[in-house]
Parts: structure tokens; C-alpha cells; sequence
DNA sequence: TAATAAAACAACAGCTTGTCCATTACTTAG
DNA sequence: CTAAGTAATGGACAAGCTGTTGTTTTATTA
């Protein structure tokens, strides 16, 4: 298998293999994230989506918008991004990573029925974040993000939860149980970003648990009608 | 007051009033519903706006592909919407206006607690217009359109029956128990759509309703763990 | 201070947008 | 069936955005 450096610009290195041109990304010897003057455009360009997404939503903006935003050349967003896309992506990703790393901070031996503590820990996380949150997860936000969101509470602290159960007691099918719990989880987090956050992280938590553990009809106080199995016919 | 009228091409109309410019939509002596020839274009153009969906996502669809696909002159596009947004907004209109027939129809002296049937209905209508609303409620679809299908759900078939619940008794707020419930619905809808609609709308209603009164920890036979609550200190 | 890399500048073809006009084709009321 | 009315077409336009490039300037760091 052969590789040809077809083309060599500033930063920017072509191949040719097997006949088809291959972009590969960029081209520097040094550390990438050293210069500050990287960190810095990045920074900006990332503020800048921010607050145009508040002032117009992702879709309606340029990348002509953002460089103008962020006072920096046109040409220098595409040293570093793709597109507008891209920017998004990867500053999604900065948010996810940092869930990440609240998932191995959090396993500690005291809590072995810890999902309140999850909880308790992703509603602050989220607090933190909470102006890129909010429009992330607000109706001129990204559904793609809502997704990933969904997927890391599965596999973070209910997934585990789910495992213990007996399964055979279940009259529901657990995918569906699954996709209830965590929508509901991401919706309580939707309405209280749209709300102002007038509660705190630890009211949040605890609000979300005593449903889930409840059921919502019980804590409406909702209990003459229990539903009769109008499933099989 | 004075209005003096500007300027007059085909179907456009421009005002000025007050010195301002103002563009007052379209211009026709006719019914607009009734020539065939735009029932026939906006049909080609929705059409071509979920096959385009599919493709590659709303955000990287152009008008120019949209008529192409339609096989419609581009200028025509902009007879009948302002830009593709336009033409989105009018497609999920269709939609909910769809939902708000189902609504009226539903309401029928044999069922005062309706839930269940409320809910069969739903997933019925969602599985006629399944290829839509699997976009349109997908990782690359429109947040906006979940904010209007949760706040149906709430007006619809949840309000009522939480209304008549003992608010005094519910130990969390009603607001936050509504985002839980609607979302959580939604959540169901979009895994049910996602994974191929295995299930008939019944069962979906049936699951649906077994969480919401049970709740998802007493379903999933977690019991060893009631949440006490940390949400005072 | 010298080597190195990022950013700025300026230009480019190609595409999309929204709008317009004149002409053609279709629809429907009479 | 015809004639009036209206939608659709084709062609054109300026304006704006995109992604890329080569050259020059500025900043960083070893």
C-alpha cells in the first residue's frame, strides 16, 4: 500500500491512495494545542457561536457571521474547522468529555446505590454549562445532541441500575423503559434550563428520582384508573 | 391613514404606509386552494423536502435541490414559501393541524377517563405519518417540532387529568412532573420510530401507560432503594 | 535572537439566494 | 368551447457565502 504526498500548503497535506485524494487533516510539527494564539482563535470562535446562536439560532448562521463575531480572518476559521458543522460537533464534544469526566470522578466506593449522586453531580454539571446547554438543548438547538445526551445517561447510571433488576418481572420491554427514563430525565433538564434554574441541582435530582421511583400518575395522586391491558386485542 | 399601493407584479403585493415599505404576501383574485396546478406543486415539494431529509438532513438541503427534486422551477418555490424554513414550519403545521382534528374527533361521551384511548390515537396517527415524523423527530430533525408535540400532549390528554389530581398532596412541582410525563412520551414515540415501529400502536399506548402509573423503578423491580430526599440540605 | 508557525490579506471560481420580467401553459367560470 | 385569469417557466441579475490558494505579516517559543 502506497502513500504519495501529493500536495504540501501551509498546514495542510494531501495524499494520493490507491487513486483517490485523501485530505489528512493538517500539518504542523509542533504541539497543536500550545500556541496560545490556537487556543485563542478557538476561544473566540467558539464564544462567537454561542452568542449567535442566542441572537439567531445555528441554522441562519454564517461563517462569514462568526469570523465577523470573533474579529478574526475568514480564512483562519478553516485552519481549524471544517465547516460551521464542525465547530458544533466539536464543541458538543467538549461538553460530553467533560460528562465523561464527571463519570470517573464519581465512582466512589461510598456509593454503590449512587444514582442520586449521579444526578445530583449531571444537574450541576449542567448548571456550569448552562447558557450553551440551554440553546444546545433548546427548540433551535441540535436533536443530534439530545441523542448523545440520552446515550450517556443509559450507559452512565441507569443502564447499571436496569442490570439489577429482574428482567423476567418486567412487563415492559426494557428498551422502552429505557427510552421513557431518560427522555424524561432530558425534558425535567429542558424545562428547568427554559425556566431560569430556579431550583438547585439538588432539588432537580431529587425531584427526578421521586418520580421515577414513584410513577408519575401516583405523585399526581392520579390512582382510580390503573391501566387494564388493552395490549393484546 | 393612508396606504398607497407601490408596486404589483405577479401574485406580490408592496404597501407603503407611513413611509414605511411594507410587503403584504401574496395577490390573487381566486380561491387559492382550488387550481390544481398549486395543490401539485406544493405536493412535488414537500415530497421532495422528506425524500431530501432523508438524503442528507434539513440544514444541508438548498432550495435550488428542492426544486430540482421536485422538478419545478426554482422562481416558482418562492410563489408559494419564503425559503425552505418557511416550507418546513408548513409541513409540521399540517402535522399538528392533523393531531387537532384527531382531537375533536376523540372526544366522545363513552370515554371520560381516556387516556388510553387518547394515547392509541396518537401513536395510530404517528404511524400514518411515519416517514415525517421519523425525520422530523430525529437526531437530525427539528427540536422545535418536539416543543410543539410535547405541548399538545400537555393540553391535550395530560392537563385534564392532572388537573383533577390533589395538587396539595403532589410533593413535587406539577411543572416539573409534566415535563418528566410529556417528554417521556415523547421519548417512546422516537425510540418506537427509530427502531422500526415493531409494536402496534395498542401495545405502544399499553407501555406507555403501565410506566406512567407504576412508575419505571416499580416496573423495573428496583425497590430496595426509595429516594430520600436530599433536596432540603 | 532566530526559527517556526499562525494569522491576516486579497483574490478566485463556483454556487445559492431572492427577485424580476416576459412568455408560455394550464385551469376554470361563463 | 372559449376567453379571461392565473400559475409556471426560462432567463437574467446583483448580492452574498463558500472553500481554497499564495503571499505577507505577526506572534510564539526554544
Amino acid at each position: 500500500m502506497k502513500a504519495y504526498v501529493l500536495y504540501l500548503t501551509q498546514s495542510r497535506l494531501l495524499f494520493i491512495i490507491m487513486g483517490k485524494i485523501l485530505k489528512v487533516g493538517r500539518w504542523s510539527m509542533s504541539d497543536q494545542k500550545t500556541d496560545r494564539r490556537i487556543i485563542r482563535t478557538k476561544r473566540m470562535l467558539r464564544d462567537a457561536l454561542t452568542v449567535l446562536m442566542e441572537e439567531k439560532g445555528f441554522e441562519r448562521i454564517t461563517v462569514s457571521d462568526l469570523t465577523e463575531k470573533a474579529d478574526i480572518n475568514r480564512g483562519t476559521f478553516y485552519l481549524h474547522y471544517q465547516d460551521k458543522f464542525d465547530l458544533l460537533k466539536k464543541s458538543e464534544e467538549e461538553i460530553i468529555d467533560g460528562l465523561r469526566e464527571l463519570k470517573t470522578k464519581i465512582i466512589l466506593p461510598t456509593e454503590i446505590e449512587s444514582a442520586p449522586l449521579h444526578l445530583v453531580k449531571l444537574f450541576e454539571y449542567i448548571a456550569d454549562n448552562a447558557r450553551f446547554m440551554k440553546l444546545i438543548l433548546g427548540p433551535k438547538g441540535d436533536p443530534g445532541f439530545q441523542v448523545k445526551l440520552k446515550r450517556f445517561m443509559e450507559t452512565t447510571f441507569l443502564e447499571k441500575a436496569m442490570k439489577r433488576s429482574n428482567h423476567e418481572s418486567l412487563s415492559v420491554p426494557i428498551e422502552h423503559l429505557m427510552a421513557y427514563v431518560t427522555s424524561a430525565h432530558l425534558g425535567v433538564i429542558q424545562h428547568w434550563l427554559e425556566s431560569g434554574m430556579q431550583q438547585t441541582p439538588q432539588e432537580m435530582a431529587s425531584t427526578v428520582m421521586k418520580i421515577t421511583f414513584y410513577g408519575p400518575a401516583q405523585l399526581a395522586g392520579l390512582k382510580q384508573s390503573p391501566p387494564q391491558d388493552n395490549g393484546g386485542h
